[in-house]
Formats: structure tokens, C-alpha cells, sequence
DNA sequence: CTTGTCCTTGACGTAAACGTTAGCTTGAGT
DNA sequence: ACTCAAGCTAACGTTTACGTCAAGGACAAG
């Protein structure tokens, strides 16, 4: 009897910090589909819960709910067809590039910032040191 | 004589495929800002190309232009006051913080796909291996 | 000087992702 | 039995981020 942690819509919704509302609309969006106790109230697995956390997590990197419903399409395929599990690898593999891309472009962004910051260091102990002198030119630009 | 190369409105729009609109409400909301030629042509400089680079690299990662804004302020503050300086070093902190936990999150995602991946494969195999077999449990849940 | 292409400023339209209100039901607690 | 917070559905409202005309100026080519 396997006793299976469940959870109410709030409980959710409170955990993750959004709206009960915004829960109730990915499932209009068919990416959640919890069950229902017998009055009526949506009754979410422990792996509902964890789908959820995928939603949250896709939508911090802009993808859109479509897009995410199509990720989550394909970490639940029924698993039977051969041909549906070649395409699903296919879709896989084309995410991995997406997200490994991703991952390159924020240390870009990573380095800007830190360039930045080393600039506005330098420029602040400048300030610091000699209380008042000529301006200065302007070496600007970031990462190609 | 800097000859500092210029671009029109379309020019930078097929740069980054993007329409003109799209630049120009981009303007509409201050996060660009072009000179304008006699005919009151808008002219990119070489920095407003950068600064608009920035702008759709923010967006790809689920940025609002209204973030945008924020941060892009802080790549050009004007470098005068101390205290300025400051408010801007604290605030790159916070985002180069929040842009480590996104990175951390992309390998979460990526080890996820890697997963659902293996175990696509290894089904794969089995499908192939023995041509019709009884089906098997259920081994799921993602990262946590 | 006309034509064609690109540019300009409005102004209205729209899809995505929820927010909000209304009206009614459920069910845990006393 | 009563209360009342928490759920439910249905429907309309809102914000963000543009798309899409409309009506006209700019300018290189012929």
C-alpha cells in the first residue's frame, strides 16, 4: 500500500509561489491533468508536483507553455512504439543543443556583467583615492 | 576621423530577424535610444547594436523588457557619483547571483533530458532485442 | 520628375498568460 | 448542525510584446 504523498491545489500553488488560478489554467493548457476526489477538488501526485516543477523551470527560460507542453509530451510517451521513441530521441537530442547553447550564452552574459563590474571597481577607487581630477575617455562595448 | 559604422533600422531587423517594429518598440519603452539623420531616419551606432544584442539575449532567457531596462541601466550609468556606483555594483551582484542559479538549473534540465534520453534508448534495445514481450513497471520521477 | 523602396508616426488589433469577480459547492473544525 | 476557509466553473478584464494597417515623407535610380 504504497501511501503516496498527495497535495491540494494551494498546498501547491503556496510551495511554488504562484496562483492556484495559474495552476488551473496549465491544466486548461492540458499540461497537468490531476486527478479528482469525489467532491470534485484536483488531487495532485507526487509526480504531478514534479511536472510542475517543469513547467516553473521552462517558463524561467522564456520558453513558451506550448513549447513546454511539447518538452513534457515527450518525457511521458507511452513508451510502446518504436518509431514514437526514435522521434522522441530525435527531440531530445535537438533540446540538448538548445540548452547547452543557453548554458554558453549565460557565461556570456556572466562575463559582461563581470567586465562591468571590474570597470565600475576601478572607476570607484579612482574616485576614492584622488577626490577630484579631469574626466576621463570611455572604453566601451561588451561581449561579441 | 572614426568612420564608427552605422546601421539603419532594417539593416539591424534582418541582423537579428526581428521586424523594425519590434526595434521600435524597444525605443518606445526606452531601452534604446538612436540618433536620427536629417530626414529623421533612426541611426544605429555600433553601441546600439550591442545594446540591442543585450536586449535579445534578456529576452531568450524569459527576461520582461522591464528587467531589461533595469539591468541595461546599470551598463550605463553615468560613472559620476559614488554612491551611483555603488547601488550599481550591489545590483550586478544580485543578477550575476541569480544568472549562476539559472546556469545551475540549466544543468538540472540538461541532466533531466539525458535521463529521459537513457532510458529511451535502453527501451529501444528491448523493443529490438526480443520482438514482443509482456510490459514492464513503471521507474519515473525526475530531478528534484 | 516619377517611381519604387525605405522610412516616419499614429492607432488599432491580437495572442499568451494569467488576474479578478461572481455564484455556488465541499468538507474540516467546533 | 453551523461556520467558513478553500475549491469549483464560467466569464470577462488586463498586461506584455509585439503585428498590422493607414497616410504620408525621404531619397536613390532612371
Amino acid at each position: 500500500m504504497p501511501h503516496e504523498k498527495n497535495y491540494s491545489i494551494s498546498e501547491l500553488a503556496n510551495e511554488f509561489d504562484i496562483s492556484p488560478r495559474t495552476i488551473r489554467f496549465y491544466e486548461e493548457k492540458r499540461l497537468i491533468s490531476p486527478k479528482r476526489s469525489k467532491g470534485n477538488y484536483r488531487i495532485y501526485s507526487r509526480k504531478d508536483r514534479t511536472r510542475l516543477k517543469l513547467i516553473l523551470r521552462g517558463k524561467r527560460f522564456g520558453y513558451t507553455l506550448e513549447e513546454i507542453a511539447e518538452m513534457i509530451g515527450m518525457t511521458d510517451v507511452d513508451m510502446s512504439e518504436i518509431a514514437q521513441i526514435e522521434r522522441s530521441l530525435a527531440y531530445g537530442e535537438k533540446k540538448l543543443k538548445e540548452i547547452r547553447g543557453r548554458i554558453e550564452e549565460l557565461r556570456l552574459l556572466e562575463q559582461d556583467l563581470l567586465n562591468v563590474g571590474e570597470k565600475l571597481a576601478g572607476r570607484l577607487k579612482d574616485l576614492r583615492r584622488r577626490e577630484s581630477t579631469s574626466p576621463d575617455p570611455d572604453p566601451d562595448d561588451a561581449t561579441e
